[in-house]
DNA sequence: TCGCGTCAACTTGCATACTAGTATGCCATC
DNA sequence: GATGGCATACTAGTATGCAAGTTGACGCGA
């Protein structure tokens, strides 16, 4: 009680309750199963859930800090309209990390680092058929991850998981085209050719091209789904 | 942007007593009044403030997703260790976020902002003496912030306010030497000047500059301290 | 003296009861 | 019929009691 917490136990072993409620409400507005600007209460998913209100509590508490939900005291709790604002800001925070961490990665990527690469897309061209859409983003996700971690800095992509929450919620809102899968992991493949080149100016301009794609598409999603958002 | 330095909470009225709690155990923590690796307990915490363990509890769980506490699980809270890592990273991406903010700060700027800028720095100077020392920090934060803004990019900061959170830590564990304040207002100055020049490469390096001095200072600090940090 | 088992005193996780504030719909009144 | 006020049924905020688990000290036995 007094001394040291014994050991580096990570942060976040709480109870299954509260990490149920929390990951089941995430994925539901993440999906959009619950839409923006959709009321919920803490009685109804405790009851839904045959939890009581506090773990549902501490789950909503949560979520509001990730902009997930609005909670309005005595008068409800609100899945948050998708924040244009919100969306730039992370487009503009994600290229500005993650090109200098690519930069990193082509600087210092040994061998096996370029084959974990290589691996990973190989696993990516596997799940481009469009009824593995999960397992497609995952490696999509795993790559740049795995980017970061070559670069050194792995907790840069724990951060931008955080901060790409929202730009999240604009993808779940479409599926994406036919080519799109292909387009995808062919600029990933231009990616890891420069880095495996050990070519920073190559690989800041691969993945600047690769985010640019990407936040097209969001934006083109938001413009046909503008009542899901707030400016 | 008069709101408090802290907390970049987009909406959060909850109740005060929540508040109040939360506030004080983080102001409690950020000085070093409760030292890393000591142990709370949401009874006491509870019992000194007169309020039940529900809001307590709450301000735990947030203090803990911000780094600053670790939940054991039937065990006890304690306040985290500083991690070397966290630092680092927090060096990587506050410099990498800020070099690029503060370049299209020197894009933007219009004679207003370096008005601004310029009646920022004029107060820094009235606050350099030892006894104001938590004036000046304010008005550290608040000149990058009104860079952040001038480069249109308010959210970058309030991320960073979040991210920067264990350096401050680090910063709270000693005051600085009697040359510090000077040296300080004296490199914002010359990022102002680059600034109000239009000079978006003389901007960012100024800005490097700066902040590989902060960082230093930091470095230093932890060597000094060892027995509070983690690696 | 050392080792081990037991137990008491703590901890947080969860459930539930109660408080206070708000939105809403019904009803009386104009 | 329109309108204003009030009762009611919600909401989240808070307090508290109970359960499950861990820790560490104490005492017994070898």
């Amino acid at each position: 009680m007094t001394d040291t917490p014994t050991s580096a136990a990570p942060t976040d072993i709480r109870g299954p309750r509260l990490h149920g409620v929390y990951e089941a409400l995430r994925a539901a507005v993440l999906s959009g199963e619950i839409r923006p600007g959709e009321g919920i209460s803490e009685t109804r998913v405790a009851a839904r859930y045959g939890v009581s209100r506090t773990p549902v509590r501490e789950a909503f508490r949560r979520l509001a800090d990730e902009g997930f939900l609005r909670i309005v005291p005595q008068v409800g709790t609100f899945v948050a309209p998708i924040q244009l604002g919100a969306v730039s800001d992370s487009q503009f925070i994600r290229e500005t990390l993650e090109c200098r961490t690519v930069r990193l990665a082509a600087e210092r990527a040994e061998a096996a680092d370029v084959a974990a690469l290589t691996r990973l897309l190989d696993s990516h061209r596997a799940v481009m058929a469009p009824d593995r859409h999960a397992e497609f983003f995952a490696l999509d996700e795993a790559t740049h991850a795995e980017l970061a971690r070559i670069a050194g800095r792995p907790a840069v992509w724990d951060l931008l998981v955080a901060v790409k929450a929202q730009l999240d919620r604009v993808r779940f809102l479409s599926l994406h085209s036919e080519g799109w899968a292909a387009k995808i992991v062919g600029e990933h493949q231009s990616i890891v050719d420069r880095v495996a080149a050990r070519d920073p100016d190559g690989a800041e301009e691969a993945m600047r091209a690769h985010l640019r794609t990407v936040f097209a598409a969001v934006d083109e999603i938001a413009r046909t789904n503008s009542h899901f958002f707030e400016t």
